[in-house]
DNA sequence: CTGAATCCAGATGGATACTG
DNA sequence: CAGTATCCATCTGGATTCAG
């Protein structure tokens, strides 16, 4: 029977659902990188973030943030400071992003080895 | 002195352009979908992907797939089939990605409770 | 079956200037 | 400082057709 074979696409069709879910969320060129950013610091104005990811324009900073914030992974909050300055941090939500941040960063190590090292 | 924060900084920094690195390896918008199809079964084949990554067009899983080789992430064969037939497989550096497959599959059935779940 | 080629709409993203 | 608005080139990706 093909009982154990469904299953198991069944399974595979679930785990590649979750992983497209994951992109959507985490897509665009940048989120990643600002993600990184907030999280390494605990906390970050827009400023910082800008001059953190580089190469990054502040109108693209500020789109993929207003993203980031709708999926809850960040939270913004507006200091009484004159000028204003806005703060940036991840949320509890946001924080669960941390293993996969630091997977990346590991990989990316090892990929550029590969890939561009001799 | 700012020794330790510049050292800080500096690590900082290397992490986020490895993270760059690997995103630079695994954006578009179906790469990780196909390495995760292509990582569950072994081996599969063109059609077989293209069944498995619900939505792409074999416009788009032959652009993703070049790519994917190019970074020596995936390895194709062509078959002695009538007709031809064409089998992906990881390569050794494309096996070393399961933790990440694995860690967005995990974090995406979170989030999809998060956002979506009540 | 596995692509490559063409066409084309819409998304992406940089540069620049402007506002509160 | 933290955005917003506008303009515009490039990229993305779907649909369709064709080829080996």
């Amino acid at each position: 029977m093909g009982c154990k074979i469904e299953a198991f696409q069944q399974e595979q069709r679930k785990r590649m659902r979750s992983v497209q879910d994951s992109m959507d969320a985490l897509n665009g060129k940048w989120k990643i990188s600002i993600i990184s950013s907030i999280c390494c610091y605990g906390k970050r104005r827009f400023s910082d973030i800008l001059n953190d990811v580089e190469g990054i324009s502040n109108r693209m900073l500020s789109k993929e943030l207003k993203e980031l914030e709708i999926n809850q992974l960040v939270k913004r909050t507006v200091l009484n400071t004159q000028p204003i300055t806005v703060q940036y941090e991840l949320t509890e939500h946001g924080n669960t992003l941390q293993t996969i941040i630091s997977n990346l960063s590991n990989w990316g190590i090892l990929h550029r080895k590969k890939i561009v090292g001799k």
